[in-house]
RNA sequence: GCCGGUGUAGCUCAGUCGGCAGAGCAGGUGAUUUGUAAUCACCAGGUCGUGGGUUCAAGUCCCACCGCCGGCUCCA
């Protein structure tokens, strides 16, 4: 017997064990019509899953969120079993049909038949079929060595090796069917297909099974599912806004960057604009730097093959780096990090305990090689800049400049308007260099220094790279998108490759803790990020143009130029607009470029010494005397607000 | 790299069944001198991604390659 506590009834109830919730329900007589599943405790369930444990139940209805998963996983079977109806059972092998963040996707081998877009809407059909047709969705179990027979029998490979390599033996199988169509899954799913929301396939690519590169190549199915027709067009709606915040479509309309064939692929140029946004942002982090105690230092972009060597790159990292080039006999290779330069600084000279921590930044250039398929914009290339820095310390340091490093990162992405955050805590991995005394050191640093924030994290145990412990900030955009930015790692592997050391008080050399880090992770995917999460519409120290001054006749023009010139005294980054156009075209043009200030003159402004200041994206204008303009615009400006 | 899609003027795109390569914006010239999101006219702009093939004839059909887009993989 068990004993389940259910939450909408706040009423404990003694089952059999084996009930299911489709039983529980028959026993309340149809009181709960619109349950789609249950939560018990942590776990989803659906009306068929047998419950063999006491707990808490709660009732799960479409207005829980969770009850989503319930409805995706079932539109991947009907998704399936369309494609089995449509291109014929034998020739469709399943793979596996998981739920995502938004919907679902099933990853299928179809003899014979290579999908496009253009086979989405017959499948969403066949679809809106099945789904009419209200099959009873039911669940059943098979001993181990029948359902292989029976997949085998189906010829569904792909389920035979789920079965083989994923489920343990003595774990009882389970599979749903719902009319005609059987199916190997977990689930959760809906009582019956005439339960399925609103969904849409939005597209097929290529997967590899089980995302092996090795294995063949499945295609698969993406859809998205709501329970409600308005929630999937919000959605696609969002989908559509995001298309529009593309960084690359954003960076071609302002002229900020350009990635062009003629140069390479992953290979940004920094147009005057663009370059505008990278030097205000590489000023702000140098001065910050500085203020922070760290050392400003620049290294080249090539260094010899022993470096590399001696660094460990070259058995570790070569497919990432690109070949060896030889000048006069010797080897040399382009850097896909900065760690063994900053490390050759720290050794230009014998090191006291007394001068530690040393803290080395540098804004440094790093080539990767990438495959050609996963350059993408700004956001992956093959050139970029890392805001790179070592710090060099004793033990007696670790935590408190783990502390910093943190408060720094989290201060730097806030002031750009970033304040949600994701951080996770990344262990000690199976294979390891550095002992065990370092590690707990470097781990419990990391800790206590994540705990410091107040902050959530995520552990991911054993997650770490084989030198040294890590923490990965996450920031969250505007739309919600989450993009990895500062990384703090342990390197336990440095210092001994390459033999660092200080001399401690006692007189013996003594090995330094050395610790990598970045707060943007790379300047190129900072802005890209930038561009996405304001649309384009960057806060006013960040902007090209600040100001745009917009003289309504040619007679203006003289007033115009006085306007400028007082603003350019002040740093403020003004154009004019001298062009023989209408104010209204002057205007738009300006709203178009997203330059947050115009500046409208003529005949009114010029004979007070005034200037008509219109705001970005509002109507109408507000008066103001050119000096009132200046302060207004540096009080924005000096405390970073976007408009 | 792999799977699918795609490539026409600086940009956004049209181009039917294979039959003389188009529009808007941007650019140039001129007119106009304007009060809060597009003034008008004229001009110029093309190896239709590249290379092969089929055909009397290819932007259009076929093949290969290259780039880009969406995924997979990988990751800053």
């Amino acid at each position: 017997m068990i004993e389940i506590f259910i939450e909408d009834l706040n009423q404990k109830f003694t089952f059999n064990e084996g009930i299911t919730l489709k039983d529980i329900l028959k026993n309340l007589n149809g009181k709960f019509k619109d349950v789609v599943g249950g939560k018990l405790n942590s776990e989803i369930v659906d009306i068929h899953t047998p419950i063999n444990q006491s707990g808490n139940l709660k009732f799960l209805k479409k207005e829980d969120k969770e009850s989503l998963e319930i409805l995706r996983h079932s539109l991947a079977h009907i998704m399936a079993q369309a494609l089995k109806e449509i291109y014929g059972d034998e020739n469709v092998h399943l793979g596996i049909g998981p739920t995502t963040e938004h919907g679902f996707y099933y990853d299928v081998e179809i003899e014979g038949k290579r999908l496009t877009d253009e086979d989405l809407p017959q499948i969403e059909e066949k679809m809106k079929e099945i789904i009419k047709k209200g099959y009873q969705i039911e669940r059943f179990e098979l001993p181990r060595e029948e359902a292989i027979k029976f997949f085998e029998n189906k010829k569904e490979i792909y389920k035979i090796d789920i079965i083989k390599h994923n489920i343990p033996e003595g774990e009882p199988i389970s599979l749903y069917k719902q009319g005609d169509f059987v199916d190997l899954c977990r689930g959760p799913h809906l009582p019956s297909t005439d339960k399925a929301g609103a969904f849409k396939l939005i597209y097929v690519s290529g997967a590899y099974w089980r995302g092996k590169e090795t294995n063949p190549m499945l295609q698969r199915i993406y859809g998205v599912a709501f329970w409600s027709e308005k929630e999937l067009k919000d959605y696609l709606n969002m989908l559509e806004e995001a298309k529009k915040r593309d960084h690359r479509k954003i960076g071609k309309d302002l002229e900020l960057f350009l990635i062009d064939e003629e140069i390479g692929g992953g290979l940004a140029i920094w147009l005057p604009k663009g370059a505008i946004i990278r030097k205000e942002i590489e000023d702000a982090w140098k001065k910050e730097h500085l203020k922070r105690g760290y050392q400003l230092v620049y290294t080249p972009h090539v260094g010899k093959e022993q470096l590399w060597q001696t660094s460990g790159h070259l058995s570790l990292y070569q497919e990432n780096m690109y070949p060896r080039m030889q000048i006069e006999e010797e080897g040399y290779y382009v850097k896909p990090m900065n760690c063994p330069f900053h490390v050759e600084i720290y050794k230009s000279k014998q090191r006291s305990y007394k001068e530690l921590p040393i803290r080395l930044a540098e804004l440094g250039t790093v080539y990767r090689y990438e495959r050609s398929g996963a350059l993408h914009g700004l956001m992956r290339v093959r050139g970029f800049t890392q805001d790179d820095a070592h710090i060099i310390c004793r033990e007696d340091q670790v935590e408190d400049e783990i502390r910093e490093v943190l408060n720094l990162a989290l201060n730097t992405l806030k002031s750009y308007g970033f304040d949600e955050f994701e951080v996770y805590l990344s262990t000690k991995p199976e294979k390891y260099v550095g002992d065990d005394k370092m590690w707990e050191i470097a781990e419990n640093s990391l800790r206590k220094a994540i705990e410091s924030t107040g902050l959530d994290y995520k552990i991911d145990e054993g997650g770490g790279a084989f030198y040294g412990p890590k923490i990965d900030v996450k920031i969250k955009d505007a739309i919600g998108r989450l993009w990895q930015c500062s990384t703090i790692q342990f390197d336990f592997n440095l210092p001994e490759r390459f033999d660092m050391y200080y001399i401690g008080e006692d007189n013996q050399k003594h090995r330094p803790y050395m610790i990598h880090r970045a707060i943007f992770g790379s300047i190129e995917r900072f802005i890209g990020v930038l561009l996405e999460h304001y649309a384009g519409f960057l806060p006013v120290w960040l902007s090209p143009v600040q100001v745009k001054i917009i003289p309504i006749a040619d007679k203006h023009l003289e007033y115009a130029e006085t306007v400028k010139q007082k603003l350019l005294e002040n740093d403020i980054r003004v154009e004019l607009d001298d062009r023989n156009e209408r104010m209204n075209k002057k205007i738009r043009d300006a709203e178009l470029q997203k330059i947050p200030f115009m500046l409208v003159v003529g005949d009114k402004e010029a004979e007070t010494g005034t200037v008509a200041v219109r705001e970005k994206g509002k109507q109408g204008s507000q008066t103001l005397s050119i000096d009132e303009f200046v302060s207004k615009i540096k009080e924005i400006i000096s405390n970073k607000h976007a408009l």
